[in-house]
DNA sequence: TTGACAAATGAAAGCGGTTACTATACATTG
DNA sequence: CAATGTATAGTAACCGCTTTCATTTGTCAA
């Protein structure tokens, strides 16, 4: 691996014009003495050490993606490992990471796992994390001044940028669209609400909408759990059993609503003759279910997008004050309500 | 950000002393010194600068993972923009790497792209590459002794360990099951088969089958395109018009089988009944079409397990020769084939 | 002619660790 | 009791780059 002295070397010049030449200081060099850098620089493979270059310059060109982590931890689950809405999201941010000449580091993190060692270590320049719980961002990470963006995260009164879907109008909507379909007996299916979160604020879109419309909600029919397949599938067992008091079902999730649907199947309830269920986020899976599945969308490779915008700005300090950006909802309506 | 040097000072010792500390190198250190300096570490908060270690000691801690890119550059697509094979991947392998204390970092590449820069750069320990191309794999790189995992690649008469699945007896598999259910039409929808690779691995299982059989094989029933839903959508067009003429589908994975079951209901056409179906990964999004989709499974889960396995043994320098892993395949019968 | 300034290049220090030795104190051995 | 070993701690150099400041050369106005 050759290093900047080298170069040097061979170029008959300091290692300090090399330098000057690789980082595109062209004011500073002329321009034959630049050609004849980057000749050398070809011909002996060179690549910039980054450990080096970050170790004095303090900073990477490294970005971390934290996930909150699935359960992964059983291998051998058959099921899904990771919610698609995760794999969209990835995509997005790396890729447009990518376009900004950063390198993104992936985490999947528990719960119970803070944040801030995953930034020191590596001088990263920026920090996107996704559904953060306030316990999460301990004092260490808060006093770090790395650049960080929150994707769906509801903790309070933080001070970073902040990126989310409107939650609470999407809940609302696809309540309101299930009354306007003539069902009042509405189940919900939740994540877990004990903290603020994404399930909550539909949670709360959901109770807005029924008691805009006067009906008195059903706390028999409000289901807590994990936002997985499994779990809606679970919930799928239980409502079977009371078809005829229910009309339909929000799920908190696409992939709760698939899961609800083939287990609501498999016990020979039909959808939507027999009850309806409407979804959220959009994903391509719900496409592909029998029936498709009727939804509210969000633009997940936009929200990847803009997450990276936010955070470059925010790195190049073109941004100064907290920015707060709420992305837009909307319905599509397939086949899974009646 | 505290250093050593800080530490140093607070616990009366020399940075030498922290540094084996923080390092476990218990036997050079008193139990007393040691305590005293893990109380400096953890009053100061610190964590240790990986830019600086990784420069001295020559590895870093981070492993590449590499994944072919997809069609990723429409954001306006309304499609998977991620295969789920590659979230599953994905997640398995950062899981893992985690495990063994690396970090993972993440790049989509692009056909044309090669490897070399992206391990320089960092002192990265290791690299795993999913479906690697020959011409990907640039003498650069093959001179960098950076321990190498290639996942699903068919480079040829490469020197590094590799892992993939047995992908021609797959696809005999697959086209031996439809055979025995008295189809002898048979189509296969591959995606490019020009380089060695999966594709044609699977479509050699499916060649072999048909002529141990002693069945002709009908070049208009070969379809090579993008290993996307899309693509699978777009034969599925192409086949609703000769039904009557073919029998079954070999598709060379659960996405193309997917889009060309989508495709083909949309025409009215009936699966299993007017055309079976078979896929290849066994992905979760085969238990929610309609019909279920049969199909040869894949472990994903533990191929990205196996391949991280193959390269920490390889990075500590646990085996010295070169290691091919061929993973098992077996059929998950469902009710895309009559 | 000379001083001043810009353009081009270089020298030296140091980022925060680890590697490879060296040094000291104390215990052990024949 | 000298010789040797062992546990513990420290010193100095250096990894490859950038930062800061100094130097050289050429250009031009006064």
């Amino acid at each position: 691996m050759a290093t900047i002295v080298e170069i040097a070397k061979k170029a008959n010049v300091s290692p300090m014009t090399v330098s000057n030449v690789i980082n595109k200081k062209y004011s500073r060099v002329s321009k034959e003495t630049s050609e004849r850098v980057q000749r050398a620089i070809e011909e002996l493979n060179y690549v910039p050490n980054m450990s080096a270059r970050s170790l004095v310059s303090k900073n990477s060109k490294i970005v971390v993606l934290a996930i909150p982590q699935t359960i992964v931890d059983d291998p051998n689950k058959d099921m899904a490992l990771i919610n698609p809405f995760y794999g969209e999201l990835i995509n997005s941010v790396e890729f447009n990471l990518r376009q900004n000449g950063y390198y993104m580091m992936l985490r999947f993190i528990s719960d119970t796992e803070l944040f801030s060692s995953m930034v020191a270590n590596w001088n990263a320049d920026g920090v996107i994390v996704l559904g953060a719980m306030d316990h999460q961002l301990d004092l260490n990470f808060k006093n770090t001044k790395t650049p960080l963006v929150l994707i769906d995260s509801y903790v309070s009164n933080s001070n970073y940028d902040s990126i989310k879907t409107d939650d609470e109008l999407g809940g609302f909507m696809a309540t309101e669209y299930l009354i306007q379909h003539k069902h009042n007996r509405i189940s919900m299916v939740a994540s877990s609400m004990s903290d603020e979160g994404v399930a909550k604020a539909r949670f709360e879109g959901f109770e807005r909408a029924l008691s805009t419309h006067g009906i008195k909600i059903d706390p028999t029919l409000v289901f807590e759990g994990y936002p997985t397949y499994d779990y809606g599938f679970e919930v799928g067992k239980l409502l079977s059993k009371r078809i005829g008091n229910v009309d339909a079902v929000f799920a908190y999730s696409d992939l709760v609503a698939i899961g609800l649907m083939q287990s609501l199947k498999e016990e020979g309830v039909r959808i939507p003759q027999d009850v309806s269920v409407i979804g959220f986020d959009g994903l391509f899976i719900g496409k592909i279910s029998e029936p498709q599945l009727t939804t509210i969308k969000q633009d997940i490779y936009a929200k990847g997008s803009k997450a990276v915008e936010l955070l470059v700005d925010r790195i190049s300090g073109k941004t100064t004050q907290r920015l707060q950006v709420v992305m837009p909802v909307s319905l599509i309506e397939r086949a899974s309500v009646k």
